[in-house]
DNA sequence: AAGACGTGGGC
DNA sequence: TGCCCAAGTCT
């Protein structure tokens, strides 16, 4: 599919200037970011930490995250050689737990195959764990001043917007990005890149855009159309399952019992409570309200109840499954349990006291 | 290539 | 309340 972009009032100097000349102006201010107009050069390892923290994940959340990350491994050279059980409890809340897996084993790899220093490249980026088509073109161009043609969800909305691309997600990515790339100037991309974003972060919303401010709203096919925060179109969600699941509490002289569980699949590599399986039917203790705690859970493709009951003694033997610890309740908060787990003990606390 | 993979906030 | 959504990647 072809994009026509010859009957645009804007020619592509001018998109990218108004877009830049609206940065100049209205960029936010982020911990991760420089601000346009300055001097100071990003460094690329805070660059690709930001850019993976915020896959799927809001600018609010990952605020403090970055912050905690970059002071207590300020260098790739100081992440990669962190402890993996520190930097999975560091990233524990975040979510998409896979993230903080490879975002050491990235470390590790720009360290062991780069010589601490960060490919400057898309192709070498992409290569790198967890870094992928967004990831790997945000660094280039922001880090490294590449011309790369970005594309997250916000520049997504933004050009399918303002071309009138109709064809459904995932479908309409590649016209997108063949929309975007002869808009991409040669000078500032990643400032370009960062606008684009903050334009589909704060004018261009899924919801109710603000049109009118705009600066680039003069040569917008959808701008006046009833039915724009139709665009981009996206296949339709499917209706997620019920799981039910048990957690254990053993506790033994203050202290209580925690297991790692498997690397791959949900919160995987993470501490968290003994338990089963979650399964599609509802545990015994459920039924029978024998629990101690309950918690709802929301995940990204199942909603889960977990069902907290108290245990005598963790399991023994090398059958068991995963490694475990007796960690101090006292200091229970700095374990780095996923939310999951974090709910169901703050019910605990609630109900037990 | 469709599904797995977390969480919190906005409306 | 419940649904939608967020600077995606991996398999």
């Amino acid at each position: 599919m072809s994009v026509q972009t010859s009957d645009t009032i804007d020619t592509r100097q001018e998109f990218a200037a108004r877009i830049l000349d609206w940065y100049d102006r209205s960029a936010r201010v982020l911990p991760w970011r420089v601000p346009p107009g300055s001097n100071a050069v990003p460094d690329p390892y805070r660059v690709w930490m930001a850019e993976v923290m915020l896959q799927q994940t809001t600018v609010a959340a990952v605020a403090g995250y970055f912050e905690r990350f970059t002071v207590r491994w300020p260098t790739v050279a100081d992440l990669a050689a962190a402890d993996d059980a520190d930097v999975m409890a560091a990233w524990a809340g975040l979510g998409y737990y896979a993230r903080a897996r490879n975002l050491l084993a990235c470390a590790r790899a720009v360290v062991a195959e780069h010589g601490g220093r960060f490919p400057d490249n898309e192709a070498a980026l992409r290569a790198l764990p967890g870094v992928g088509d967004y990831t790997a073109a945000a660094v280039a161009a922001i880090a490294f001043g590449q011309p790369a043609v970005v594309v997250d969800a916000n520049i997504e909305r933004v050009i399918a917007r303002h071309r009138l691309i109709e064809t459904p997600l995932p479908a309409a990515k590649r016209g997108i990005k063949a929309a975007l790339a002869p808009l991409v100037p040669a000078a500032r991309p990643g400032d370009f890149v960062q606008a684009l974003m903050d334009l589909g972060a704060g004018i261009c919303t899924p919801r109710s855009p603000a049109c009118a401010i705009c600066p680039v709203m003069a040569d917008c096919r959808a701008r006046g159309r009833a039915d724009i925060e139709r665009l981009p179109v996206k296949p339709a969600k499917k209706a997620k399952p019920q799981r039910h699941g048990v957690a254990h509490w053993i506790e033994r002289d203050g202290c209580i019992w925690l297991v790692r569980r498997p690397e791959k699949g949900m919160l995987g590599g993470m501490r968290a409570l003994p338990g089963g399986e979650w399964s599609g039917t509802p545990v015994e203790s459920e039924l029978s309200e024998s629990g101690i705690a309950q918690v709802d859970h929301g995940f990204t493709h199942f909603d889960l109840r977990l069902t907290l009951v108290r245990g005598e003694t963790p399991p023994e033997g090398p059958d068991a499954a995963g490694e475990g610890e007796w960690w101090p309740l006292s200091t229970l908060d700095a374990a780095g349990l996923p939310t999951l787990y974090r709910k169901l003990i703050d019910r605990l606390r609630e109900t037990d006291g």
